[in-house]
DNA sequence: CATGAATGAGCGTTCATTCAT
DNA sequence: GATGAATGAACGCTCATTCAT
């Protein structure tokens, strides 16, 4: 990933993308990106060969910063209980800070433009998040299935609980924790 | 009245559509469903007036037919936990037996292509899974949280389990089993 | 012209193309003509081979009632110039009265779906209105001119005239006049 | 700026559609307009919105240089039949010059695709026109009539003269002259 | 490297005409 | 003969990508 010039560009294609998505959906013009990013819209192409590699770019900023967000500070030393639900409270709080990029990353995870490979790696951005999983589900009912789907389910409960923290935000607390305890249940 | 609207046309379109959309996604270009559908191009348009009108129908009826399947033969007499399993069951293996309905499905309920009224729609069919739902939550620790949220709990976590039922069929039969376990914990 | 059948519905046709032509202009659907005349949209078929072909019947009948209309009760003893704008008079009354028709022809007579053919012999559904023309011009200044040309300037004045007499009816008579005037003075 | 809009192109999209219209009427599509024009099919669009945008400019560029050519070294100080006749005169010479401009101006003239709006900045066109015969028509028959209607009678005298002038190339002179002198007699 | 015009394959939909009922 | 569903060629316009400036 050679960066051919200004970081600044660059980045102002990706938030503008996410931006356009969100309101377009993935159908949204390449041109359209280019200018909400103030580019040129031939050199949104300089920055990235295609518009499918835009989108699996993105999708990897978006689950990066995502899985950072969630284990930012994370309280080593605290009960495992606590350490999952700090790691899941700071992941429900950066979709409420920032729900044009969960809504975006809701539409990517789906899109058949996202390539294995890029699947593949954006999992791995999730291993900090999986480790603390791994440990809370050693014990319980789950420890016989796959860790993948454990994550998965982990995932699916997220994205749900998301989609109702940013439907009502007068509620987002409460079903934040809501959501944490029916994965606690889960788990053990 | 000559030649009759035929059904069978309109059947060999809707299953067209979904083999189509399972290959090329929701970009399928009315012309080759047609093609496969063994009609004219132009006769899609006499069965539905538009690509966004046929998306929506099969949306629909793959939503109606997949509650359907669920509920069929429910053991009403049987306990609660027991007419669940049986109903997930049910659901999973109606997955397990038509996985291009399944992943056509789970194109079209992510697209933006299906209207809210299409939406609100297919959520009543599920009224009737959503019922024995009802009841098994009333009176564990989710009785607080919205119907809605518990429905849709249970969709991600059905949806999950699918994914992995479809992907290892060897172990098709232990993810279901996991899948409907944690439904229940989480339940109660 | 054999009558296959029903003089009612290759009426009901010609009228329905009429009153549609007005409103759609000629790229108006031979559907929309049927439904009009209350006839299935095969039917047009068996009526008129092609689209074209109900276009230039329709040029003909309109073409010829016009000139017949014109020709009406012609007081065959009064003087060149009475004759004459009897002719006027009775041509612009039918416009006026007709105005649907008279639309329906100004378009198909711009139009290439008219065929040589069908021109040459609404030409000649003019032959009563042109020999009272022959005689007018006769000593006058147009005596050098050829006919087909003298007749042609008689048309477009007549075309000019019934424009603004249907934009505004409350001048009708006036421009009625006006014109009349106008044509004596090219040939006299 | 890369690769400025290119006058160039333009002209050659518009002289393009001049010649189509005329072998093919309005129903040319934009593919051969462009090809013939030495363009990409796209490019048409680059340059005109729609096809009905680039039909509206085309009608306006043929009315505006139709005008100006007919008032193209006007004598100003000559009489006012000699200012008459020399508009006349030009704008009879500029038909037979550019046969496919008027073809395809009186192609769109009659069609409904042109706006009420390019009608009035094409009738705009003729003001200067206009005036003269204004002069010529002050103390004669017509000082009563509207403008616009001894305007719509000058024009449809001049379409009729120029169909005969361009049927006839042997006796266009002629044609012209009578065409004249008709319409002096209207106006005097 | 930035720009935005140029390119042309691609697609949903229309509609005159045909033909099974 | 009447009906209206079936047919498929046709077309205007879009948009990711390229490339001249």
């Amino acid at each position: 990933m050679a960066r051919p010039l200004s970081d600044e560009k660059r980045n102002a294609l990706i938030r503008a993308a996410t931006r356009v998505i969100v309101t377009q959906g993935l159908g949204a013009q390449t041109a359209v990106i280019a200018r909400e990013a103030g580019v040129a819209s031939g050199s949104l192409f300089t920055y990235f060969e295609t518009k499918k590699v835009l989108f699996n770019e993105l999708y990897l900023e978006l689950k990066a910063e995502m899985a950072s967000a969630a284990l930012e500070n994370l309280p080593r030393n605290a009960s495992l209980r606590k350490q999952l639900f700090f790691v899941w409270s700071n992941w429900m709080h950066w979709v409420i800070s920032a729900p044009d990029k969960r809504r975006a990353l809701a539409q990517l995870s789906v899109s058949d433009e996202i390539t294995p490979k890029s699947r593949a790696i954006g999992h791995k951005s999730m291993a900090g998040i999986a480790e603390i999983l791994e440990r809370c589900r050693a014990a319980g009912p789950m420890h016989e299935a796959s860790m993948s789907f454990v994550l998965s389910v982990m995932n699916s409960l997220a994205e749900t609980t998301m989609d109702f923290m940013l439907q009502d935000p007068t509620k987002a607390q409460k079903h934040c924790q809501v959501g944490f305890d029916a994965l606690w249940r889960v788990l053990k």
